[in-house]
DNA sequence: GCAAATATTAGACAAAATCTAGATGCTAAT
DNA sequence: ATTAGCATCTAGATTTTGTCTAATATTTGC
């Protein structure tokens, strides 16, 4: 996604182009995810959405959250047992996950190939392939 | 793991081998985990060990998990936003994972290979690589 | 502007997993 | 056999993540 102009009107322009009504807290919710790179949990945003005022409750962030998924906006991390973490970033690519400390670190998907993976199962469809790295602090 | 010889004794002997008192319960648990392949959530096992006489409570499957967790004896598995998932076979594979049933299958590690992926983050070592092949019904 | 449709909210609820403190069982030495 | 010491097990409370509900507020189309 483009991390340039994270403006409320650029935002409410990406919203309406994918059929998701613009309200403040959709656009509060979206200018968190994008204005920078990060892997946030959902209740990561809710507390940077809520950062100077309380105007957007847990409800309205989950809700949210699950449209933009529905509508491409963001995808779903499943790395870590506990929680979910959301990617603004939609492009394909993968992961490094440090079991550590938690933090998710992109890998460009540009140059990676995976080969040998068998036939999907009889009437199956690829929905995606995630790769994750999981790394821990050397020796 | 080894899928035959799962009575008792040869049980008692896997769970000694890695430093585990064989109580009980713990030779149930591993029965349950290495007697099929599948791939049971803590819920399922507690289920799995209880069907004859309530023996087993929830606080001893999620302490003997995490006990053969440490000890190498099963590995989690992260596909599911909602539950972990224990998979008894511990040699190196990926899987396919069916997002509209939540069916797991393993792809076996033969012949897959990753090419291109990045050097690791400076000071960090590998503990894992998944590769997740998420699937849904066809069209 | 106004009504209908959509979105938001606080707080109750649900499910997975962990924690706690007491009970139980196992081992070994007497 | 008895008992001390320790590891293990347990029920139930707690925590955390996420969803649901029913009432209120906002947006949108006209």
């Amino acid at each position: 996604m483009n991390l340039e102009s994270t403006t409320r009107e650029s935002v409410a322009q990406m919203l309406r182009a994918r059929g998701v009504s613009p309200t403040h807290q959709r656009i509060e919710i979206a200018q968190v995810l994008f204005e920078k790179r990060w892997h946030p949990s959902a209740d990561q945003i809710l507390a940077a959405v809520n950062v100077r005022y309380a105007e957007t409750s847990k409800a309205t962030v989950y809700n949210t959250l699950n449209l933009f998924l529905d509508k491409g906006l963001v995808r779903e991390l499943i790395v870590d047992p506990n929680k979910v973490f959301y990617d603004s970033n939609t492009s394909v690519h993968h992961h490094f996950y440090d079991v550590s400390s938690g933090e998710i670190t992109d890998i460009p998907a540009a140059g990676v190939r995976i080969d040998g993976l068998p036939p999907l199962p009889a009437g199956m469809v690829t929905a995606g392939i995630d790769i994750v790295v999981r790394t821990r602090p050397g020796l």
